[in-house]
DNA sequence: GTCTATACTGCGATAGAC
DNA sequence: GTCTATCGCAGTATAGAC
């Protein structure tokens, strides 16, 4: 009985804390995937690519994750569970130079630490959003709504341009999300991998043309 | 012995015009897999789908193009030529306000007409441009410095910001080429298809915000 | 929990009748 | 030039020994 009133790591029918084993298992599985699923797309993905990346034989990916689309929709969960925590908390009351350049920070910020997060995002929005479908829901279009309505009520203030929310926030995701998912292509441009260092001079390029284009003033760029 | 001399349009051994079925069929199969590789990739992409789509058999694609990689390579070849023809003579006696607002709208005009295109570029570069390798040579590279060059002089003489010329690059091909990768996230999130006149404001806010933040003033907006 | 062996399907590619 | 039939292989998934 003490066994079913174990914390979430949970014990197999041994008794035995296989917990460990399973959580460390999963892991490379769920890292091994998203490399793959990040390169190749969904369809474009197999399981033994997935398993060997792991260094576990393929039936085993099969033990933890049933399906390779469960697979999919579990490494699409942690993306999406990391994505959209900043830029929720936006008033009215904020500064919009403050605000627009920490969310500009954070997305590329973002993209420099998980780079097959954001490349995996845009396969599926390419490909479609066949597995997405359910994630643009009505909260998700209430989300949108609320920052761009945020936006407007700071154009309606005169604190900035007017500028229209829509094309602003794409603009922002593109530009940032663009050092993750073509750092190939900047590699190949200019011979080397960004550093940190290259990736806090995108940012204030970025944060500088976007805030003046709105009519805004960049705040000082902080210490480094 | 006349047969040798017919010009591109090929005969065939029965002296039948039958160059026509073949570029008629040809072209069938390269739409067909541009539809396919934009949404599922090349690993994704199955040859069966093709020829499905194409409304033909599937030996028949085998035989106008001899292997998945050649009619790959083969559609990539056309997207690049429809590509980069834009921003080629950029000088730096051109009024930088012009010429970026011209380039933005271009950029723009091939996402709207060309967003199979842009979206198995996309695919490519995301997947580590291992087709794409020998795109990006030396002559790429001096493409690039080349317009970075003009850029630099701009900043120079004062007529504009002294704003990173590939960071700025970056920008301009990242926020046009959104609104054809990312189609159908938008579609989810404002509820239709972006129409032309949506393209339209899209392009005059790209170029407001753009221009503004590298010092420039927008040219006046062409009549539409 | 783990891994080998295997079922079954769909893939890219080709042979050969028409 | 066109299309059916088929080869060989890699794909997902599972059964069952350990």
């Amino acid at each position: 009985m003490d066994k079913n009133n174990a914390p979430q790591p949970l014990y197999t029918a041994h008794g035995k804390p296989a917990g460990r084993i399973r959580q460390k298992n999963e892991e490379s599985i769920l890292a091994a995937a998203a490399e793959e699923f990040a390169r190749y797309g969904f369809k474009g993905t197999s399981m033994n690519a997935i398993a060997t990346r792991a260094g576990l034989p393929k039936a085993n990916v099969h033990y933890y994750f049933n399906s390779k689309l469960g697979l999919y929709v579990e490494v699409m969960r942690h993306i999406l569970e990391l994505w959209d925590t900043a830029f929720d908390d936006l008033t009215v009351d904020d500064d919009p130079a403050t605000a627009l350049a920490e969310y500009i920070r954070i997305k590329m910020e973002f993209s420099r630490r998980h780079p097959e997060a954001s490349k995996i995002f845009a396969m599926e929005v390419i490909s479609g959003c066949e597995c997405l479908s359910e994630h643009f829901n009505k909260d998700y279009r209430n989300w949108f709504r609320g920052r761009a309505a945020v936006f407007d009520a700071w154009i309606a203030a005169g604190k900035m341009d007017p500028v229209d929310p829509m094309h602003l926030i794409f603009m922002i995701w593109s530009s940032t999300q663009h050092y993750a998912d073509f750092s190939d292509q900047i590699r190949r441009i200019n011979g080397k991998r960004m550093t940190r260092a290259d990736f806090a001079r995108a940012s204030d390029n970025l944060i500088a043309v976007i805030l003046k284009g709105c009519g805004l003033t960049p705040p000082p760029t902080p210490e480094r």
